[in-house]
DNA sequence: GCATGGCTAATTGTCGACAATAAAAAGAGA
DNA sequence: TCTCTTTTTATTGTCGACAATTAGCCATGC
């Protein structure tokens, strides 16, 4: 998609909501829109939605509006069942963690492809992120939100560096929206924030000596902790709230 | 095409135009003829699919056509520009060993919660696979195609086993009927086959055994062959063809 | 009081027609 | 004859209305 180039200016445009990504058709459109509103939870998860509401409120017919909801199911953000409804997708623990071992398998490759292919400017696009993300950490450490866009980002750069295109469809078009909802579903921060970033300097290192094995088995850990961090923090909280539910 | 079921008698539903899986609106029923006319080759890769030709073909108003036509492009069947039209999908030399990649990471990593997940009886059904395939290439030795099928129905049994929904999404809705297309434009076969089918046996094995670890391995050099296998012979019938185009 | 039946209302599925866009064809000028 | 412009035509995008199906509700019977 829309690549680095301009490496160090500002931070690199954001995948989410671009404002003119040739929305060439109202379904489009409202398809951006429709994303956005989920991924920022502005719809609750679960919540029914309906064509007749979101076509008055988006001002628009129920044709592009159910082409719109077609490509939200297809990004598995609404769920559909015929003749009943859609409801805003809800993710159990349960899917979370399938999703952490999924980008576990998809993500280690795409360090060690990245690794293999990636030019000396894509690296430096990725340095840039990380530099950019330092100095923020550097002001407000507890605030972990940017830190985790900037990880999000960072991720994103590296699978693009994987100069896969079957790889990038699934990871940054399919994958990557359920992985910024669950941010907002499970608002996930902590002290991870800290370590995750060195874990990132040492993964883009590896990527820059050209050692794919190295840069595979660390983007493998990575992703691993940060599905442990994950786990345990839920444990924990339901240790807390409901010894058994 | 629809393989097994006598052998194990509960038979597992395959994913492959079913008779009546719940084909509750028209938008499905030509998404389904849709899916099975492009896998089969019916409809030429490449070529363009008109909505006016299409919704005549098959009856129906072009709003269902629009609907299937939007799951297809979910699927990666088609590829659609806007204002322009859509063409059945063209896969490249490069894509497809793309592909392989992606189920090398995915499908070593679904072995390996086969290992751990799976259930005598599902291992039982991957045995009767492995036996009805035997027997059938026992017979016709040379005649690969079954073979093949039988190979796709192994798979897809492994996913299934590894009881991870977003995994099973992933591979079997998304990645099944492109694995299924390249079949169809690249008839592929030769004396792989044979050797195919002992690496099977040998990760059942290691299913049955519990050892995840070695399951792993064994299916990621197993896909790692086939695509091995691919590439040389697709590297042969450049060189037999065309010196360099 | 509870279960069962049919009825009503709302939502989804489907259709045909109109408008907007892009490719193809025809025509004028050099 | 070639090229650029203009027109034409076919295809896609969008809309509103109608049909089909489902869920909820109320009445009826036990």
């Amino acid at each position: 998609m829309r690549s680095i180039t301009k490496a160090a200016s500002r931070s690199l445009e954001h995948p989410v909501e671009p404002t003119t990504p040739a929305v060439r058709t109202l379904a489009e459109r409202v398809f951006h829109q429709l994303q956005s509103a989920i991924v920022r939870g502005e719809l609750a998860p679960g919540s029914k939605i309906t064509e007749p509401g979101l076509s008055k409120t988006y001002g628009i017919s129920r044709g592009p509006l159910r082409e719109a909801m077609r490509r939200l199911e297809a990004h598995r953000l609404i769920e559909r069942v015929p003749h009943v409804g859609a409801r805003v997708v809800k993710l159990s623990m349960k899917e979370l963690l399938e999703l952490f071992d999924v980008r576990e398998a998809l993500e280690s490759m795409a360090a060690r492809l990245a690794a293999e292919h990636m030019g000396p400017k894509e690296v430096q696009g990725l340095r840039d992120v990380l530099a950019v993300h330092e100095g923020q950490s550097d002001l407000q450490r507890g605030e972990a939100y940017y830190q985790r866009e900037g990880d999000l980002d960072f991720h994103y750069l590296i699978v693009q560096g994987s100069h896969n295109k079957m790889l990038m469809n699934l990871l940054c078009d399919d994958l990557y929206y359920l992985v910024r909802l669950y941010r907002t579903q499970f608002s996930a921060s902590g002290a991870r924030p800290q370590r995750a970033f060195v874990e990132h300097h040492r993964i883009v290192d590896a990527i820059e000596a050209g050692d794919a094995e190295l840069a595979e088995l660390l983007m493998r850990r990575h992703v691993s902790a940060s599905r442990e961090n994950v786990a345990n923090r839920y444990a924990a909280m339901l240790a807390h709230d409901q010894p058994d539910p």
